[in-house]
Formats: structure tokens, C-alpha cells, sequence
RNA sequence: GCUCGGAUGGUGGAAUGGUAGACACGAAGGACUUAAAAUCCUUUGACCAUUGCGGUUGUGCGGGUUCAAGUCCCGCUCCGAGUACCA
């Protein structure tokens, strides 16, 4: 009988979906375990081979678990608000949730095809109202809180205004946008207005005016970690700066609980790192300086207060407040014209070019610890987002203040003992400084405390701590995403609509682009109005009404609805809150979670943050959302080349290529295998090849390869279905194990797959013969049989452990290996293969466990534990050595002891060759089955 | 520039400091077959020997620690990823 992985991978995956055999619910009884894959955006392209990569690495060792005992939570949905739906709308009218269903339907069918153990029932979506009302809560919560620094937590916006009515800002240490300090009277004296305006300076989701990387081809703003080198990461399209008002989220209020945060997960090292570096804490002071002849005052951040010596020019970022107050009328023209020049330039210009450029305000500032004047520049080098937008400049120590003063002919002064400056600067923190008053002959570290300590008690300025972690911009100028659930009063103050009006649902609009007044998609919608009497959405043409107000046409970014969904999962069906307290209590948190590392700066740390806010205002019962995560590597495509030969339509094969003038192209690798190409399909792939001629080696035409990313336009794409097709699931699943470390990237290469069929084949022959069933039960298994399954348990149970499937797949040959050379077709030692192949190869596994007259599904069989009394031999074979070099080896008794064993190894012939005569130094023997004869 | 990875046969890759190259692909030879496919067997790091045993060398380069180093330490070279005027 055949291995039929068709009929048995469909019957199977028939029989689990009907009886919901993965389906899970809380359960006191068994400790659970949460595995969770990082959801897909179903983009039109549907998968290729090298996306399911991870899901199948988390189904394997969530199937594992299960085995273990472990009441198992792995569920799937979709991130399914995004631009490439609507960048499709824009250019063909389709409506972006048509789109995206088709899309999720697509994905669906290619991922039911590999027997993935998810609880669809749990199944989420973001762009279903039924989910984004959780998103939208959540941002009304942020809207509603304020981060109490001392408290270090986010607490509700009307404790902070009781505080105020009480005793203004005294005390008080609240993360905000800019600083301020009133008392009681002077808030009580506010309006209403005013009132609102001070609160928008505290909230957690803000209106701010902030510099946005505003595309100007995708018309809309987007997050820092959304551009890639001055360029949209979706679409690649330049990217500028631009100040626009938008909502804003205070992450950095949260820096550092989400630096701390990282050293209680289980995280890799370098994901660890890049996170604290997209954070960025410097620890520094802030520096007051006074301007000569005026009475006006700045701010500046240094983490090098100890150079305040060296100080010989200051510098304002192009953007900075103090450009205009700072800027003397004869310096005005040339100042104007600077500003204009950069403000043409993109963020990618100034990558691009990075010549010194600058420009003299007219102004001095005056050191406050030398009290001497010094000049007040503008460059672009400075960047306003970062400390205050001003620096001061120590050229002799920094080197970009080092290239401005060389350029613009400053004074250099040098303040460390023996450093050479004469042709860069010397920024290392070390050596003794000179030339620096009070604190020459202070080694740098010491300087720098001391200077610190200086400044404090001189009340010059304070110790700070700043990050690098900017607040994220939450606003996108797009249609498809989720509305925000404000509107905005007779004031043009923002107010949250009311909690038991959510969903706000997303209105239908016409076109997808924006209005013609430059306002967002949602501009567009003939219902988009908020009539607070009767709490409901209204036609937008009724907004002069008293009580009808226009809502928010800004929508929220991806990350919005990608921050929180795992909490979803666990209780996905709840239309009173986000999550019950028993499901939260339950699950907890992910205890595991696969995903691609180019989430790190982006969706990882959005959902900290959103996690550590749900913390606070106890919707959650833990702080950090991902306890273990685990990068999977990319699969990268191996693409085939054809040579033609210029100008004709004859094509050489690889190795014969350089005897002609050639040009490689890239040929479908479907059609090649082996690196050998399919002629008569190659010349059916294109009509310009019908009549293509062939210079062949060996009678084949063999083709070149790269590896490349896998995409359309280089013909590379492996579609799973195929493989599927044409090898079976359980077949692609091992294989894509078998490839290699699992976060290691790698490319495909269905050359291979043969192998690992192949071993479900012979699999498949220990339990049937030709025609009918061969395997027995009730025969004693031999020693050998027992050593060679038990010593596959013990591999396989510690690789799972250890995420090294590959090196799992390779054990699971060799015991097949062994058990068809012993010719073993026993139940007994069958039966725990079985078990534990089960979470790499669902389907056979199904199918043999219940030929083997088992009635429940493999997947709640019990682990099998292995026994070591089965993997000791009894003869121990070392490998004896003289001086670390290895000469013969020696069967022993196990059970030989160390005197034995040495006597053994000097008695034999070619000891005495290798000793002659000696008496040895020193005889090392290892557990190992090594013996190292020192002569 | 900084940070983090990595470098092992023709290829993908194995090796808690203990006989390097498991497992698989590919290749070569053979069995079965009219033939092919499928299946099975043998060989397969390099070099030398080959009528048999065998020998030499070998994990990017140079040092070091150790009885013993692909593995640990120091110094390089190259490749990949992330990040970048962050004061």
C-alpha cells in the first residue's frame, strides 16, 4: 500500500475541523500555555513558501505542549487595515474591504492546506468593527490619562485637574510636551477653553504640533520607524519634514519602563539591543544660557557638561523657536535664505549630502561658568526633536562640531592632557583635563560628575536623562484605518464620544482620495457628524446645527490596531470589555511569540507601550505582553538564470557561458529543476523563446543561481500550494524545519524536498507492506530497537526545548533508518514515534495513530518519556590518544572501571609504539570515551 | 561610524572543550528492469597509497590557554543584519 498523503491530509484536516479538535477554552485543570505567530497582512500576492516558516515552528511546539500536557492557546487572525488595500482602491475603485476579504480568504485556504492546529473560532480581524471598538476604547483611555511620573503609571486626566483646582502645578511631575508651572489662581482664572488647551499638554493620546515625516505621494504622515532612509517603507517614496497638528501617543513617558521591562523577558540579546538603542537613554544635563544683551534665555542638553570649557560656538537647529528671537537684523537675509535652503531639502537630502552648511544669527550667548560670549550658529546638523533643538559645541571634543568649526574658521581649544586635534577632534571619554578651570587635572569621568555636581549647586541648569524615544504620531491622512472615536465642539475642542457609543463605525465615501480642499479621505463622507442629544452619527451636511459636530477625518496608523490584538484572543467574543477578568487571569500574557525581527522598532515596542497602559489602568494583569520571543529568519528566493547569447535567441548553458558574450535572465524557477532547465517549458513560459535554441554540456542545459529576495519580478516565487500538491503537507512542514536553524534566513531550494519525503515514505513502508498491513503488536522489541527509539525521544524531546527542529528531522531519519535495516514493525516502538513526530507531521501521524487502533486525536496522546537505562551500551568503545593525537581505539565493558580502562589502553600493541617504553606523564580519562596518554 | 550576528565539503547544514563533516541534497558506480521511473546498495573534504592495511592534511587569517580547540581568550580579514548628524 502507498503512501497517499492526499487523501489522508484532506480526510484529516476534514475531521479536526469538524470536530473542532483545537478548539480551547480556560481550563483550571492544566497549567496553559500561549503561542502566538505575529498575524499576517493579507496582501493580494497571497503566501509564499517563506511565510509559513514560523507558523510552522509555533504549531510544532504548541502541538508539543499539548502533548506535555498543556492547555494551549494559539490562535490566528489578520492585521487587515493597511496602505496597500487602499493604494489598490485609489488606482482601481475596488473598495479596500472587498479587497482585503478576498484577500483574508485567499490566505485562509493556502493555511488550512498545512494543518496548522489554530482555534479559528478566536480568529480576529482589525478592520471588523466588532475588534476596533477595543482599539478605539483603548485610545479614548489614553485620551482620558495622564503619566504621573513619581507614580511612574498613566492615571485618570480628572485626578491631574482636582490636583490643579488644589494646588496648581506645585509638586507635581507629569510627563508633558512642554513644561509649565501655574498655581491654583491662575488655573481657577482660566476658561473653559484655556483649561482644555493646559490638559492637551498632559494627556497620554494628545493633539500636538509636531515635525511629521510628511510623504507627499501617499498623502498622509507616517512614524518614525515607518521610513526607511528618508523613503516610505510601503511604496518607497521620498519622505519630508513638516510641522502639522496631530494625535500624538506620550510613549516617551514610558521609556524607561520599557527599557527595564527588557531585562525580565526572554528576548535574543540583539533584539534586546536594538530596543535600548531606539530608545536611546543618555544621561546628561540641561544648561542654561543667557543671550549677551538681551534678556531672553536657553536651554541646551549635553551629556559632556565637563567640555563646558571648550565651549566656542553654540548651535540652533534650522526649526528651533529661538532662530527667530535669536536672528539680528543685519544677519536676517542671510538667515532667511538658510531656512529656505533646508527647508527644500528632504530628510533624505540631508542623509545624501552631508556637506557642513550654517549659518551666524548675529548673536552671542554667554557661557555661565566662563562668562565669556560666544556666537550663536544655525545648522542643520542640530535636530530640533532631539534634547532642546540646541546644542552647545565643543569642536576640540565632537566631531561634527569639529568639521563646522574647521569650516566656518572657530577657535578649537583643546582640553585633554596630550590629545591631538590638529586633525580631528578627540571624542573618547578619557584622559586628564586641562585648560578647564576648576576641573584640570580631573580625569574625564571625574569631570564630568563634578561638572554636573557644579552646575546643580550654581543653579545653572539640572542632571537630566533624556531619550531618544519620540512620542509616536498617531494620525494618517487615510481612509482605510480605524476612525478615531472624537469629535470636535463648538470650541474646536476634541471630546471623546461616550464609551457605550463604540464602535464608531467607518464611514463609506465615494472616492478614497483626499477632498479637494486638502483634507483627509473621510472629508469626503456625506454622514460623518456627531449629534451629541441624540448620540449618533448624522449627516455631515447638518453640522450647523448646535448640536451636531464634525468627527475626526483623521484615521489611526497599523500599529493601532496590531498593539493589543493578542489580548483579544483570549477573549475574542466579549462585546462588554476588552478582555474578562477571568480570560486575562487565565492566559496571562504570550508565552511564547514568532516573528520577523523587523518588528523590533516598530510593532514590538508600540505594544509594550499599549500593554504597560493597560497595566496601569488595570485592564491587564501583566506588564510586558511577550515572555519568550523567537525570530524566525527570512527565506530569501534562489533565483535560476538562463544566458543568451547577445543579439540572438540561442542560450548557453552555465558552464560553457564564458566562451560567448552573454546576458543572464532571470527563468521561472518552477520550470527548472535542479538547476537543470526544462527546455520544452522553457519555450512554452514566454513566446519569445518558442523557437530559442540551446548550446547544452552533457545533454542538459544547466542554469546559474542567486540568491535574491523572492519576489514576482525575478521569477523566484515558490507558491506552498504547489509543493503541497505535488509532495504533501506533512512533507512541506518537515522540510522547511529541515532547511536549517530556524532563525537563521536561508533560501529555498525545493531541491532536497525529495529527501524528506522520502522518510515519510519509509515511514510509511514500516507500517504497510505492498498490499496490506505489516506492523504487529505484542512482540517483545530487542535491545537495539528500544535504544534506537528512546535514544529519539531524548533527542527530539530536548531540540523541541531548544527551537533546533532541523537537527529534530534528522534524528526522526536516522531511527527510521535504523528501524527498516532491523526490519521493526512493532507497535510498541511504533506508537511513541508516532506521538512525537505528531507535531511535525500532523497527518500521517492522525493517520497511523488510528491504524494503530487508537480513537482519540494524536494530539492528546501523552508525550512519551524516554529511558535511559535503554541508551546505555554494553560495550564502550574509546578512542585512545597520545599527546591529543589519536591513535586506535579500545572496546571496553561498560562498566570497566578508570584503572581498568588505562590498564587496558597501555597493555595494547600500539600503545607501546606510541610510549616507547616511557612511563606516561599523565592518563586522562573522560566520560567522553576518550583517553589521552600524555608521554 | 556604532551595535549585533556569522565564516565548517560541490550545496543546505551537524558537532554540552573530547574520534570534525551527523542528516539531507547533488555527483559517481552498481543491483532490479526490454527501457524509463520508483526502489535498494556502495563511494563521496582534500592529498598520497590503493592488491589489503593505511598515511598526511583539514573548520576565514595570525597568536594564546589546554592532555585535547570548529568550540574558550587576544589581535586581524571578509560577509550579513540593524541603526545612524541623538550633542
Amino acid at each position: 500500500m502507498e503512501y497517499n498523503f492526499r487523501e489522508i491530509e484532506q480526510k484529516w484536516q476534514a475531521n479536526w475541523n469538524a470536530d473542532k479538535v483545537y478548539h480551547v477554552t480556560e481550563d483550571e485543570s492544566r497549567p496553559k500555555y500561549y503561542v502566538l505567530d505575529m498575524f499576517p497582512y493579507p496582501s493580494g500576492a497571497g503566501l509564499h513558501v517563506g511565510h509559513p516558516l514560523g507558523y510552522i515552528a509555533s504549531d510544532i511546539y504548541s502541538r508539543y505542549k499539548r502533548e506535555k500536557g498543556f492547555n494551549v492557546l494559539h490562535p490566528m487572525g489578520y492585521d487587515a487595515y493597511g496602505l496597500p488595500a487602499e493604494q489598490y482602491a485609489i488606482q482601481t475603485g475596488q473598495h479596500p474591504a472587498i479587497t482585503t476579504e478576498q484577500n483574508i480568504k485567499r490566505y485562509r485556504e493556502q493555511l488550512d492546506k498545512l494543518g496548522f492546529s489554530f482555534d479559528w473560532d478566536r480568529e480576529v480581524q482589525t478592520c471588523n468593527p466588532k475588534y476596533y471598538h477595543w482599539t478605539q476604547w483603548a485610545f479614548i483611555k489614553m485620551f482620558e490619562s495622564y503619566y504621573c511620573k513619581q507614580a511612574q503609571q498613566a492615571r485618570p486626566i480628572a485626578e491631574l485637574i482636582e490636583v490643579f483646582e488644589l494646588q496648581g502645578t506645585k509638586g507635581m511631575d507629569i510627563a508633558c510636551t512642554e513644561e509649565l508651572s501655574f498655581t491654583t489662581d491662575v488655573w481657577k482664572a482660566k476658561s473653559e477653553k484655556e483649561k482644555q488647551e493646559v490638559l492637551m499638554n498632559y494627556r497620554i493620546a494628545y493633539l500636538g504640533d509636531t515635525m511629521v515625516n510628511w510623504c507627499p505621494a501617499l498623502g498622509t504622515v507616517l512614524a518614525n520607524d515607518e521610513v526607511v532612509n528618508g523613503f516610505s517603507e510601503r511604496g518607497g517614496y521620498p519622505v519630508e519634514q513638516k510641522v502639522m497638528r496631530q494625535w500624538c501617543l506620550r510613549v516617551s513617558a514610558y521609556a524607561q519602563r520599557l527599557l527595564d521591562g527588557l531585562d525580565a523577558i526572554d528576548w535574543t540579546d540583539s533584539l534586546k539591543e536594538t530596543q535600548r538603542n531606539w530608545i536611546g537613554r543618555s544621561e546628561g544635563a540641561e544648561l542654561q544660557f543667557r543671550v549677551k544683551d538681551s534678556d531672553i534665555e536657553f536651554t541646551i542638553f549635553t551629556t559632556r557638561a565637563d567640555t563646558i570649557f571648550g565651549v566656542t560656538f553654540m548651535v540652533l537647529a534650522p526649526e528651533s523657536e529661538l532662530v527667530k528671537p535669536l536672528t539680528k537684523p543685519e544677519q536676517q537675509a542671510e538667515v532667511n535664505a538658510y531656512l529656505e535652503a533646508t527647508k527644500k531639502k528632504t530628510e533624505r537630502d540631508r542623509i545624501a549630502d552631508r556637506k557642513v552648511t550654517g549659518v551666524f544669527t548675529g548673536s552671542y550667548a554667554i557661557n555661565p561658568v566662563t562668562n565669556e560670549a560666544i556666537p550663536v550658529w544655525i545648522s542643520d546638523y542640530v535636530l530640533a526633536g532631539y534634547g532642546t533643538g540646541a546644542i552647545m559645541a565643543v569642536p576640540g571634543h565632537d566631531s561634527r562640531d569639529y568639521a563646522f568649526a574647521k569650516h566656518f574658521n572657530l577657535p578649537i581649544v583643546n582640553l585633554i592632557e596630550g590629545a591631538d586635534i590638529s586633525e580631528e577632534s578627540f571624542d573618547a571619554k578619557d584622559g586628564i583635563m586641562i585648560n578647564s578651570g576648576f576641573l584640570s587635572g580631573l580625569t574625564v569621568k571625574e569631570a564630568i560628575k563634578k561638572a554636573k555636581e557644579y552646575i546643580e549647586e550654581k543653579g545653572l541648569g539640572k542632571v537630566k536623562v533624556n531619550f531618544r524615544l519620540r512620542d509616536a504620531i498617531f494620525s494618517r491622512q487615510r481612509y482605510w484605518g480605524e476612525p478615531f472615536p472624537i469629535y470636535y465642539d463648538a470650541d474646536g475642542l476634541p471630546r471623546p464620544l461616550p464609551y457605550d457609543k463604540l464602535p464608531l463605525e467607518l464611514p463609506e465615501v465615494d472616492k478614497f482620495l483626499p477632498t479637494v480642499t486638502g483634507e483627509p479621505p473621510l472629508g469626503n463622507a456625506t454622514k460623518w457628524a456627531w449629534d451629541i442629544v441624540n448620540r449618533q452619527v448624522v449627516e455631515t451636511s447638518m453640522i450647523d446645527h448646535k448640536t451636531i459636530f464634525p468627527l475626526e477625518l483623521n484615521t489611526m496608523p497599523g500599529f493601532a490596531g496590531s498593539s493589543a490584538y493578542y489580548i483579544r484572543y483570549m477573549d475574542p467574543h466579549n462585546d462588554k470589555e476588552l478582555v474578562s477578568e477571568k480570560a486575562d487571569q487565565y492566559w496571562q500574557n504570550v508565552d511564547l511569540y514568532l516573528g520577523g525581527t523587523e518588528h523590533a522598532t516598530g510593532h514590538l515596542i508600540y505594544s509594550r507601550y499599549w500593554n504597560k497602559f493597560l497595566y496601569d489602568i488595570g485592564a491587564v494583569c501583566e506588564d510586558e505582553p511577550f515572555r519568550k520571543l523567537i525570530n524566525q529568519g527570512m527565506i530569501q528566493g534562489r533565483s535560476n538564470f538562463v544566458y543568451r547569447i547577445n543579439g540572438t535567441n540561442t542560450f548557453v548553458s552555465l558552464n560553457l557561458k564564458d566562451n560567448y558574450e552573454v546576458t543572464p535572465l532571470h527563468v521561472n524557477v518552477n520550470i527548472v529543476s535542479n538547476d537543470i532547465l526544462d527546455i520544452e517549458a522553457f519555450r512554452n513560459w514566454n513566446p519569445e523563446y518558442k523557437d530559442a535554441e540551446f548550446i547544452l554540456e552533457d545533454g542538459k542545459y544547466l542554469c546559474g543561481w542567486a540568491v535574491e529576495k523572492m519576489s514576482k519580478s525575478m521569477f523566484n516565487v515558490v507558491n506552498p500550494d504547489d509543493i503541497v500538491e505535488k509532495y504533501g503537507a506533512d512533507t512541506l512542514r518537515l522540510y522547511e524545519m529541515f532547511l536549517g536553524p530556524l532563525e537563521q534566513s536561508k533560501p529555498w531550494d525545493t531541491n532536497g524536498i525529495d529527501g524528506v519525503h522520502r522518510f515519510l515514505k519509509k515511514l510509511w513502508n514500516l507500517f504497510y507492506g505492498e498490499t496490506e498491513a505489516k506492523w504487529v503488536s505484542g512482540v517483545e522489541p530487542t535491545a537495539e530497537e528500544l535504544k534506537s527509539i528512546h535514544k529519539l525521544i531524548k533527542k527530539v524531546s530536548y531540540d523541541i526545548e531548544h527551537f533546533s527542529f532541523n537537527t529534530s528531522v534528522s534524528a526522526f531519519m536516522i531511527c527510521v533508518n535504523e528501524l527498516t535495516s532491523l526490519k521493526c514493525s512493532k507497535k510498541e516502538i511504533l506508537e511513541p514515534l508516532i506521538v512525537i513526530l505528531a507535531p511535525f507531521a500532523p497527518h500521517i501521524a492522525e493517520e497511523l495513530w488510528h491504524v494503530l487502533g487508537n480513537k482519540t486525536t494524536v494530539n492528546d496522546a501523552k508525550w512519551p518519556d524516554y529511558k535511559e537505562e535503554y541508551l546505555v551500551e554494553n560495550v564502550v568503545t574509546y578512542a585512545v590518544s597520545f599527546n591529543g593525537k589519536t591513535r586506535f581505539n579500545l572496546d571496553l565493558p561498560a562498566e570497566a572501571t578508570r584503572e581498568e580502562v588505562e590498564k587496558a589502553a597501555l597493555s595494547n600493541e600500539a600503545a607501546a609504539k606510541w610510549t616507547e617504553g616511557k612511563t606516561p606523564k599523565k592518563i586522562i580519562v573522560v566520560p567522553k570515551k576518550i583517553i589521552n596518554i600524555v608521554v
